[in-house]
DNA sequence: CGGTGTCTTGGACGATCGACCAACTACGAT
DNA sequence: ATCGTAGTTGGTCGATCGTCCAAGACACCG
């Protein structure tokens, strides 16, 4: 009925058709198979395949910013609540392997094409802040300071966070994976320092 | 003249194609026409596309393997080498950066392709056993003991060269990065403990 | 000389893709 | 009732892909 609904449906579609084939395989057909509509409707909604792609890289930066804040709830001491958190993240990796496996083609298939270089870099960019504002409110709540820049610690959590989950997704070792989360986890506490 | 030399020269074209187009664009006609041969070239010398990009993931692995055993090498105490060698290392990124977009390329498209799971998680399997040996001699050489397992040490240090490189690659900002792999080597100092 | 096997080549086939379009329907406003 | 707009559909176009093949070129051995 709606042109707006059909929209939602496809990128939906689409997000599902991805995580079961794959970035490359989901094709104009692929999708409005998923979605159980004709191939016309598909440039009826979208002026392209790559509207389509775009879209859903939009979407999936915000739901995992969402997530990561969701994951930072809590409550308990500095030690506590870091550990829970990390922990909380990897429950949702595990959980949902494919969402994250997705997250990676789209940002290597962004790199690639032109024009879209700037998506992958704001997706980026909103992790970074997000991690930055979740340690600063950490270290505020605890009543502590970083000794180390908050953009670097930041950057540092996001990237053993994508380490371990790039590594997992290949040999899915769950066990050593969650013995370099509590070293992480660790080491951050040690990085903390009684606030002035 | 030779089918041989043809193989590998058209491995080299597909690889200089990969870095320069993106693994999805790196057709049969695009990687003979990089070589200068003519299309039917292909199919003598290789059975299918998939058996090139086959090749190259291995060839990828091992001079990636090779390259972090270079990067080890050196002399002095644990603190020098360790800094010395995650500086070398991300010299090496900086100074090739579409070598590793491409190998992390590869491992998406080979987790995605039936068959070829293996191969990605040799490629995993490799690095951390390289790292793992890296570290061991490390402590031998100096004489300490880490005071957590190798294998967690060594998916640690793996996960986060990943996670710098990868985050890296999307916003290219090398001022934190480095920030960060110093923190990753003040970390692993504090890591090490008198042997026995 | 003839033949046998390794190369080499251009062209062709079938499949799949993104994109487009003309025709049809449904429905509210005039 | 008529018109126009939004929605819907199946079919089709041109491009590109991996793969294959028949025919020619070359060299070595009998």
């Amino acid at each position: 009925m709606a042109a707006k609904d059909r929209r939602e449906e496809l990128i939906a579609a689409a997000f599902r058709v991805m995580v079961r084939d794959g970035v490359v395989k989901t094709t104009t057909r692929a999708v409005v198979n998923e979605a159980k509509m004709p191939l016309g409707v598909f440039h009826y909604c979208f002026n392209s395949r790559e509207e389509l792609l775009q879209e859903v890289i939009t979407r999936i930066t915000d739901s995992g910013v969402a997530k990561a804040r969701k994951v930072f709830e809590g409550e308990g001491d500095l030690g506590a609540r870091i550990a829970k958190s990390l922990y909380t993240f990897w429950e949702g990796v595990e959980l949902n392997p494919g969402e994250h496996q997705v997250g990676y083609e789209l940002t290597h298939y962004a790199l690639r094409q032109e024009g879209f270089e700037d998506l992958a870099r704001r997706q980026y960019e909103h992790y970074l802040e997000v991690h930055e504002q979740l340690l600063a409110e950490a270290a505020e709540s605890a009543g502590i300071k970083w000794t180390v820049p908050l953009p670097v610690l930041a950057r540092y959590l996001n990237s053993v966070l994508d380490g371990v989950t790039l590594c997992w997704l290949v040999d899915r070792n769950s066990e050593h994976t969650r013995e370099v989360l509590r070293l992480t986890g660790e080491h951050l506490m040690s990085l903390a320092a009684k606030a002035d």
